[in-house]
DNA sequence: GCCGATGACTTGCCGTGTCAAGTGATGAGA
DNA sequence: TCTCATCACTTGACACGGCAAGTCATCGGC
């Protein structure tokens, strides 16, 4: 059994920290200025940049990195709000369509400055370009890692 | 207002995966082998590393990242499965101890081989030490913003 | 054309985290 | 010494996500 390193546990202590914090403060941002957690705001967002504003749930959870079951009650949330709307595929019944209001346009389009501007002041202004695509690399690396090891089960 | 350029966007987004995949794939791999959360094994881990196997809450709450509240929940559990004691300072009764019991280090010593060998599977042996020094000191440039940030409110 | 299999969600139940209010111990000032 | 403020938690109420079971539409084989 291999242990880790001093400081390979440091490391990995801060990006535990990292994992720890990063979403909770963009979590309390959006709350705050928009009272959206972040996974409501990348639905209203994916949506936003899809043909007719609309995408099957199924496509929606996964760019979210959502569950299924998670992005069901999401799209509940944001549906009472009159923020998205839910409609049967016409092609296929199986499928379910979210569509994004006029109502959650706004919504989105008065979240992102403030949203953005929090993303740029804690990771994106805060990395020299080069370290950015780095951390962006890396991360890929291990989310690649994780899917491998998924489909192993 | 200063958008994103579809790099940085790409950047961010692979931050967010790793946000969202990484802490849930630990999860899996410590609940399915050991009944743990990643909290509770961190409480465990802090603990046993520390005299007498014993630490104030609020210090618990500090380095395993946790709300008081959260932490008083989690130990509460581990305290039904035996794992943590609870016993008031003797030197003053506000604070409140939290301690390994003999079980809790034999949980921990069983938990540990699995846990440290999928943090090295998914992160540190994906990465080259002078890669994984870099994500560290990148993750303590993000939290450090963030605490900035915390202060002002 | 019918019927079981499959796929795409949805939902009841439960465990867990948060927020705010509550509790109990201590220290500080009158 | 007797408050009263403060600190270190703890807990009740509530929201939310996961899991597994349920629902509904479609498809494939007969």
């Amino acid at each position: 059994m291999r242990w880790l390193t001093a400081e390979q546990l440091d490391s990995w202590l801060s990006v535990v920290r990292l994992m720890t914090w990063l979403p909770w403060s963009i979590d309390q941002q959006l709350q705050r200025d928009s009272k959206l957690g972040m996974v409501e705001y990348q639905v209203l967002a994916m949506l936003s940049g899809s043909p007719n504003r609309t995408m099957r749930m199924s496509s929606l959870a996964e760019v979210t990195n959502a569950s299924l079951s998670r992005l069901s009650r999401v799209v509940t949330r944001l549906e009472s709000r009159r923020l998205v709307r839910r409609e049967p595929d016409p092609t296929d019944g199986r499928f379910t369509n979210a569509i994004l209001t006029e109502a959650g346009f706004q919504t989105l389009a008065e979240a992102a400055p403030g949203h953005v501007s929090l993303v740029r002041s804690l990771v994106v202004d805060v990395l020299s370009p080069e370290q950015l695509r780095r951390l962006g690399r890396d991360a890929d690396r291990i989310v690649a890692r994780i899917d491998a090891s998924a489909i192993n089960e």
